[in-house]
DNA sequence: ATTTATTTTTAGATTAGCCTAAATTTGTTA
DNA sequence: TAACAAATTTAGGCTAATCTAAAAATAAAT
């Protein structure tokens, strides 16, 4: 029950941001490459954490957060992503910036804390990139988005979220002015290079690659016409 | 020049505090007694700082910061003031919940963080308990104080600071009624205990003990009668 | 079914930060 | 000034978190 090192909190994020979705536990490799050291300084840190309970691990298995883990791992994006929308709404970074501020933030110890940023903020349910805030249950909000690259001809939406959260694609976005809650058209898909041309704001048209496409997501809206 | 530790910050910010004031350098046993370890531990930490320059120390002469040293402890103390105002101001803490918190945010990197918080605080050249906030040049607001125990009867003032910044003090003073801004009037002091009777805010007369008196910090005011 | 390649674990070391116990230096008092 | 006390440093060790190199296990390919 002892306080976790910041260390420890990262390899959980990490568990957790790999497992997220399949069932299949994390393996050593994919946990080395998400933390960035050596697949022995992994071995060594999964049987820490699994005598800690934290996680359940078996040898050559693969490791999977217990409860306890997944609880702890959840609570550290919720902070993560609070400190996210504090940064952009109250101190007017832009979003390609926060990331790395909110990685120390995350790991700031107290019970109070938290939750009184979350009331100042006004209980966000996403952060800057349009990622669910997990709220204090740890339960996520769901919305239903699907990628621009699965838009067909004709059809609307709002820019909800990335796929791709590298400061040079916000960045590039931010070029574009497609910045959340900017409204989309897709007026035709290229077979040729499979890019589009969208409407924009219904006061500009744009040519957009498959790659942008692939990592933008998309509310859909009814078609009004 | 490569980032320090959580630790060795904490250090310099020990060995300021210790010989604020006086030319006299930091001994071995004041530092580990402001910071919580063995003088053993000291020795150690102190030989390393002065490989990197931020303290002067020879065997048995005790430290002393260098120019590089102070200016990294006063940027941590800018830190830790304009956070402990974050968290009274906005996120609505009392001033005897702040510190703790204060003490992690304060090792938050980035080079654009305190400016912006400073911005968005409106730039607070004090802190919640009347502490100058240093500024980006590492300078510190003088303010003319008295401790009240200095004040003699008929004169007035403000609450402006405490000495003691202890949990217990800071909850007795809420209680009290004597925050930051309080304005005071001496109206006796007594020698047996050296106990003072004061009229707070022009409404109410109380008695204060020599220990409160030696603690809280007065902006004297010109007497108006 | 062997051989080869990949993944994972083990072994042995390193560094920061801490500790206790003992030695040394400096300061104080008889 | 000699003896005692206090402050400081040295010596030796510990833990968390990391590394590299080598061994072992598993998976893929011939
Ligand atoms: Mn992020
Ligand atoms: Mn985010
Ligand atoms: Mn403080
Ligand atoms: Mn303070």
């Amino acid at each position: 029950m002892q306080d976790l090192s910041q260390t420890e909190e990262n390899y959980l994020k990490a568990i957790f941001k790999i497992s997220e979705g399949t069932p299949t536990p994390a393996s050593t490799n994919a946990i080395s490459a998400e933390v960035s050291t050596s697949a022995a300084s992994v071995t060594d840190m999964v049987i820490r954490l699994s005598k800690k309970e934290l996680v359940d691990y078996k040898k050559r298995k693969g490791v999977r957060l217990t409860s306890k883990g997944l609880q702890i791992a959840t609570h550290l994006i919720r902070k993560h992503r609070l400190w996210e929308v504090f940064l952009v709404e109250k101190l007017s970074f832009s979003w390609d910036e926060v990331h790395d501020i909110a990685e120390q933030l995350e790991h700031i110890k107290s019970p109070d804390l938290v939750e009184r940023l979350d009331t100042y903020l006004g209980h966000p349910r996403f952060d800057p990139h349009g990622d669910p805030i997990p709220d204090a249950d740890g339960k996520f909000a769901f919305r239903k988005q699907v990628l621009l690259a699965e838009l067909t001809r004709g059809e609307q939406g709002i820019v909800v979220g990335v796929q791709d959260h590298s400061t040079a694609f916000l960045q590039y976005l931010d070029q574009l002015q497609l910045i959340l809650g900017a409204q989309i058209e897709l007026l035709e898909r290229f077979v040729y290079d499979e890019s589009v041309k969208i409407m924009l704001n219904n006061s500009r048209e744009m040519i957009l690659s498959k790659k942008v496409c692939q990592n933008l997501f998309i509310q859909k809206q009814p078609s009004l016409k």
